[in-house]
DNA sequence: ATGAAAGCGCTAACAG
DNA sequence: CTGTTAGCGCTTTCAT
């Protein structure tokens, strides 16, 4: 512990400027590196010094104010916790420069994941804006003053900047990795509220459907998104998909996968020996439950940094929107199982 | 969609005040409910009528700029994709009010958790600062102009708010549970250079011995805390483990216990049949593994919460430091067995 | 090469 | 009751 504690307020660049002595002008300028041919060398060094001396840093907000380029980025998204988004999280905070600082967003608890949200984030003048996961009320009311990039928007809207992950794909290779095992009744569960579920299922019918397989009903549909909820929701229902002679399970998202497995040890379901669980999402602690997970890598991280490149790219643009897709990659572990 | 899109630039107070017509400073008062008898009820009305026309929202840097009180609260921490953590901060967020925003700061890539982290931190002004499990590099240089609140700290500072997890009471009720069951021999796992293992590891070993039990050498360290790397240090070392006839494995962290338990299927260990495992983090996911780990929970949404709290109090109290524990609680599952 | 001055959007005295 | 004034800390002309 050194001497220097709270309670002696930062030092400004007038201080500095006292300090050296010089004008204030001419402090920003050197701590600015504009200093080429402005500052006369033996000042400028006196300001180094005097910036040292003081433990000088430029105020963010300040600065950002008076040369009207903001400097904060957004991130808006709806659960901290989902280790999906903490992926997302990472590739962000990866990907922004010194320049830039993360202001991060989601809904207060007890409220919806909706336009409130966003309007929270715009309280402060933002060189950027990410939002994540957003329902179609926030994608109705999203206007912005600055760009905006969307993740997870499921499907393309031509006025704002949209970055999915490869859904279609996923499926793709997902159905056929299933169908190839000889799987041809298979359900699906995921999140109620979600467009992303909804979104993910379509996909997968239809990628089933291309090769003679289907998804037998009723979905499996929670509220939260949690293991607990999942595990619930999928004791309660094993009962009627059993009968349907269901082989594998299809969950959009890993936690829900989890869930389910952890129900089937309840419910007394042999995995993978009586039912494959493959997941939409495939999370960093899957490795976890690696033997018995099928997964789809969905590339959270990626989706994070491919975010702020969208940004830069975009507010250099003029904001005109563009669409990305990131691929996503089959994982398979032991769940691969043909059925009985 | 709706019309209003990105382009076009946010409306200030000069923009509403132009409208009504009146002075900015009256648009000031109205909006930040100081009109008490100072202005008069029609021309309120007027100024929230063009405020919801115009859709003006107060700009809160330049507003915490002019009334010289920060609005800001900078969380630092080592990693994003840290389970424990997105718990901390989903604490954090919830108690946040309306009248804060939330910066987040983590090392960039291929940086050491230091002293500079903080100090981008500190790049804007801050109503408070908020540093979880920092390294002692960190806690010597720690400067600040706002109030501190120091998460995970490992031991306490004097001068500066801490508010740590009950490491003592976990390490004693976890060694009681394994020493009873019958363990004599246990070996230890953690992150390689983090504080919080040692202090976990001391804490643990001063309960085993006045048990009557012990720590065997060598610890299982690893780099980074990923289950992937925890997997691989417990594969190398696991022979040299079982020549010591160690029965029972305590790691640091719940993400180093799943390594453990996933290279334990690798390595042919019959878990929990001949080693028992332990963590001492219960992360949000444990319950995938639940059939198999002992864990000790820490609370983390908890400590965030708790950490808001103590940000307010500093800032009344003048930032008089305190410290605090959050208590932990022991969760048995079923590696609960004891020694053959 | 340097400093004075204007102003970013807002708030807080103070006059009227 | 309301408007004017003077900043917050910084950047950026524009004189000198």
């Amino acid at each position: 512990m050194t001497e220097a504690r709270q309670g002696r307020s930062r030092a400004t660049a007038r201080d500095v400027a006292d300090l050296v002595p010089c004008s204030v002008a001419t402090v920003s300028l050197v701590v600015n590196g504009k200093s080429a041919g402005r500052v006369k060398p033996a000042i400028e060094q006196q300001v180094w010094q005097a910036v040292r001396q003081l433990d000088y840093q430029v105020n963010r907000s300040a600065s950002a104010l008076a040369r009207k380029t903001p400097s904060t980025v957004a991130l808006v998204f709806p659960d901290p916790t989902d280790p999906f988004f903490s992926c997302v999280l990472d590739g962000v905070m990866s990907a922004l420069g010194d320049e830039h600082t993360l202001n991060l967003v989601a809904p207060r608890k007890g409220d919806d994941y909706g336009p409130l949200t966003i309007r929270r984030a715009l309280a402060c003048d933002l060189a950027g804006l990410i939002v994540a996961s957003p329902g179609p009320a926030i994608l109705e009311d999203l206007a912005a003053s600055c760009p905006v990039i969307v993740l997870e928007a499921d499907g393309q809207y031509s006025d704002v900047t949209t970055i999915n992950p490869d859904i279609e794909s996923a499926a793709r290779e997902l159905a056929e990795h299933l169908v190839g095992l000889g799987h041809r009744r298979l359900a699906f569960a995921g999140s109620q509220r979600s467009t992303k579920t909804l979104h993910r299922r379509e996909a997968l019918r239809g990628a089933l459907n291309q090769r003679g397989a289907d998804l037998v009903l009723p979905d499996i549909l929670i509220d939260r998104l949690s293991i607990d909820e999942a595990r619930k929701a999928f004791t309660a229902q094993w009962g009627a998909l059993d009968r349907s002679a269901v082989t594998a399970l299809v969950c959009s998202d890993d936690v829900v996968a989890y869930g389910a497995l952890a129900s089937a040890d309840v419910t007394g379901v042999d995995v993978p020996g009586r039912l494959s669980v493959a997941g939409m999402n495939n999370l960093p602690y899957s490795e976890v439950v690696s033997p018995r997970l099928t997964s789809v890598d969905l590339c959270a991280r990626e989706l994070g940094i491919r975010a702020v490149v969208a940004l830069r790219a975009d507010a250099d643009r003029g904001s005109r929107p563009v669409s990305e897709t990131v691929p996503s990659k089959l994982i398979v572990r032991r769940s691969t199982a043909a059925p009985a």
